[in-house]
RNA sequence: GCGGGUGUAGCUCAGUGGUAGAGCCCCUGCCUUCCAAGCAGGCGGCGUGGGUUCGAUUCCCAUCACCCGCUCCA
């Protein structure tokens, strides 16, 4: 499947940097690995994403409310959520044999024996072995250190006992790996924890240490007595966020979809114990037909149920929405049933009570959660995968984006036919009379059929054209971006009729 | 992190140990009445840092970025 895909891949890319939707961050300094920047087009896709899901999960809904947080929060948020804990053991890895060591069970045995080199500088040996303690460790060590002793004599003494991590670093090339005979074939040790460290405030130690989250579930969590004693909500009810989040992934890859810096879409959602397994059926069904409405029709969208051994030891149930890149098949939202895991770990760390009192039942409660988190980069990736077409038109190729209205960046570019006989001036003044409604685009240079193809790289629904019929009786053209038909709309119906279009009514049957 | 590939104009790509090219785009002017028209002119570049050399965009080393495969992915 390489072939074609890779080359899909690349095409996309370039329109993105050509058309100034996505670039790589800082790039005249050289790029940094796994951040990007939005352009013009990128910019107002990206924004109709995260607007239509807002829109249509808080807005449009009588048991949601939002939440902004901020992205630095107390470090004990990310002790209470296991994110601290949970992933923080610095590993060195072996070069030679590809395997992986925890380096806090690491211990270097080094030892010397009387048999001299060619500068008359004893033999050395500095084993690794590997053991939870030095005695542990020492075991495969001093095997290796028997079988180097025939050759070498007997050691002058006995080793030298160095933990990994306190090696300085002019030894590390010394050291043979617990899997090898090959020296400085481990690498430094490596710390796996993802979340970026920073500090706050004017002291740089670790009591000012402080990360920048990796979700923006823990923010709505660690707020959810605030909205339930101000926001006048009853369970069942959701909070909603949308933000960045960072993560110091190990290795960022395929364009935007693994990125250090992104932003979420996240909605956790409250409900009694015994209601929880309904209301996951809920989202995970929702949230997969949201995909939908917004255009990702194909087959490329599945929806995908965790099995037993892939589920966190505090989930019931969890369901990946995923869809088909060119580089393979990846979640752009996953659905989790997180039980009451979260509140509680909160009650803990925090030592506040975060349950909630059901007013009819006459009962105290912790909520159960379900967590549909979505990633807004990953879903403008799958949109732009998606909408990414080549058609042919009149014998050429062209390139077309086949945006939903509700998400095109621009929803229709109005032009003169001819730059003179008045066109532009009426051309213009249709423009701003739409630019108050929809974010529209003037453009009258060059010839009409290169400006019809640029708005169809940009995703632009409609094209408007003044010509002369205009100047005769007062009547535009509108062309259609998918088929390229063209049909005749009265002035002074140009704003109704792009609402209708916009809004999913039908074009009309090409004359 | 490992292995492979790529890096020349805004984009797509040629090319050379000796003053760097094309097409498209973009800008200006002329011309143009519906799907990337034509003419004339213009802007603009060898990823970065070292080394070899009289001279490096070219050869060597390092580094960075991107792509692919593996690995990783709370």
């Amino acid at each position: 499947m390489g072939l074609m895909m890779d080359l899909e891949m690349d095409k996309l890319v370039s329109l993105c940097k050509r058309r100034g939707f996505i670039f790589p961050s800082s790039e005249i300094y050289g790029g940094i690995n796994g951040f990007w920047d939005y352009g013009p087009l990128g910019v107002e896709l990206k924004r109709n994403i995260k607007e239509a899901w807002w829109r249509d999960n808080v807005q449009m809904r009588d048991d949601m409310v939002g939440l902004d947080c901020s992205i630095i929060m107390n470090p004990r948020v990310w002790e209470a959520s296991g994110h601290v804990g949970g992933f923080s053991d610095p590993m060195v890895d072996c070069k030679d044999t590809k395997e992986r060591y925890r380096a806090d069970q690491l211990y270097v045995f080094a030892y010397v024996f009387p048999a001299v080199n060619h500068k008359g500088e004893p033999a050395e040996a500095w084993l690794a072995g590997l053991g939870s303690s030095p005695g542990e460790a020492a075991e495969h060590p001093e095997k290796k250190a028997a079988k180097l002793a025939k050759k070498l004599g007997q050691p002058t003494a006995p080793p030298t006992i160095i933990p990994y991590m306190q090696l300085d670093l002019a030894d590390r090339d010394k050291v043979i790996g617990p899997s090898t005979d090959e020296r400085g074939t481990l690498t430094e040790p490596r710390s796996f924890n993802l979340m970026f460290k920073t500090f706050v405030g004017a002291l740089e130690n670790e009591s000012s240490i402080a990360y920048l989250r990796p979700e923006t579930a823990q923010g709505i969590f660690v707020n959810f007595k605030n909205v339930v004693d101000t926001g006048r909500v009853k369970l069942p009810f959701g909070i909603a966020q949308v933000g960045k989040s960072f993560r110091n992934e190990i290795n960022p890859r395929n364009f935007t979809f693994r990125s250090r810096e992104f932003e979420q879409m996240e909605i956790e959602y409250f409900c009694r114990p015994e209601e929880a397994k309904d209301w996951y059926a809920y989202w995970r069904k929702a949230r997969f037909q949201w995909y939908v409405d917004l255009g990702l029709r194909s087959d490329r969208l599945r929806l995908r149920d965790h099995d037993a051994e892939e589920l966190a030891f505090y989930s019931t149930a969890t369901a990946d929405i995923e869809f088909a890149f060119p580089f393979g098949i990846s979640e752009l939202e996953g659905i989790a049933h997180r039980a009451d895991y979260d509140l509680t770990q909160h009650m803990k760390h925090s030592g506040k009570d975060l349950s909630y009192f059901d007013e009819e039942l006459k009962e105290r409660l912790v909520p159960h959660v379900v967590e549909p988190s979505a990633g807004a980069d990953r879903a403008t990736l799958a949109f732009l995968c998606e909408a990414y077409a080549e058609d042919q038109v009149g014998g050429e190729t062209r390139t077309v984006l086949k945006f939903h209205p509700r998400i095109a960046p621009i929803k229709a570019a109005i032009f003169p036919l001819v730059k003179r006989d008045s066109m532009p001036e009426k051309a213009e003044a249709i423009y701003r009379d739409l630019r108050r409604h929809f974010n529209v685009f003037y453009d009258e240079k060059g010839a009409i059929g290169r400006r019809y193809r640029r708005q169809d790289e940009a995703g632009t629904p409609f094209c408007i054209t003044v010509d002369s019929q205009t100047l005769a009786e007062d009547t535009v053209t509108f062309r259609d971006r998918d088929s390229c038909w063209q049909w005749r709309v009265p002035i002074a119906g140009v704003v109704q009729s792009l609402r209708d279009l916009l809004e999913g009514q039908a074009i009309p049957a090409n004359p």
